[in-house]
DNA sequence: GTAGCAAAACTACCGTGGTAGTATTACCGC
DNA sequence: GCGGTAATACTACCACGGTAGTTTTGCTAC
């Protein structure tokens, strides 16, 4: 019953502290916190979080070597951007579309107003995903 | 962050006992408990989940009117497959993609094997949905 | 060396999905 | 009407995401 492979399974405070470390690199508690700027939460909550997304092996931290900053922990990210997002997406490709593509397109041509352009930059990146396929076999 | 409709975040189960409903239309506990081949499950597992499904309002059962068949419980769906799909769906591309079909689309050509069959009926969706906007204009 | 502060650790709580055992209820056949 | 059975209701438990208060720890400046 869809994918067994929960390691990504993320909920959205997780995903959004990952986008952070994602985009920074690497990141204290401090610097999460003040990234997160759409709903304000308490300065504990992003580091237990962080806590227990080492201990699902999201994340980990380089151990406090004294290089004058106090004890601040630096975590980095453990899994990539490209991982993560491949297993959401092929999670719910699987839970929803029985793994089939077309019907995904389908379904999110048929009910998402998309607009022209992106309906256009869709049709190129087809086009550009074929040249792909072509120069490789 | 992301959606705040939590209404369609269904989990596992939940998704596999909305197929099912979808399916038939509406069902018994037994029904159910038969169609959900994949890991065996406890008869009261399935019952229990229904009760919690009912107190979301993702089900609801007819009252047991004496037609001969005992006082068994005829479940049915309150959302449609519709609503759900476009409600995961969304939800997904919101926290992954920022809202951007082309960004889903571009993730879904790369980090999937997509056979050429199923690239041609993505054309072909395409095309067909580009007569359909012309049409409707 | 010690006081103060900042950071991490610990603890706690809620909601919900998932799982299932036990208790209760309601029907049906005799 | 009563007993048996089948179905529902109740209860309980675990895991995990999310949230945050309280306690402990460790650095740094004096």
């Amino acid at each position: 019953m869809a994918s067994d492979d929960r390691t990504y399974r993320l909920g959205d405070l997780q995903l959004e502290i990952m986008k952070v470390l994602w985009r920074l690199g690497s990141a204290t508690v401090v610097d999460v916190h003040e990234q997160l700027v759409g709903e304000p939460l308490a300065y504990t909550t992003v580091a237990t979080m962080l806590r227990k997304m080492e201990d699902r092996r999201l994340v980990a931290h380089d151990a406090p070597s004294g290089d004058g900053q106090g004890r601040r922990f630096v975590y980095r990210p453990l899994v990539s951007e490209r991982d993560v997002t491949r297993g959401m997406a092929g999670d719910l490709v699987e839970r929803l579309f029985e793994g089939s593509l077309a019907s995904t397109v389908s379904h999110l041509l048929e009910e998402r107003d998309v607009s022209a352009a992106e309906l256009a930059e869709v049709e190129r990146l087809i086009r550009e995903h074929k040249r792909g396929r072509a120069k490789r076999r």
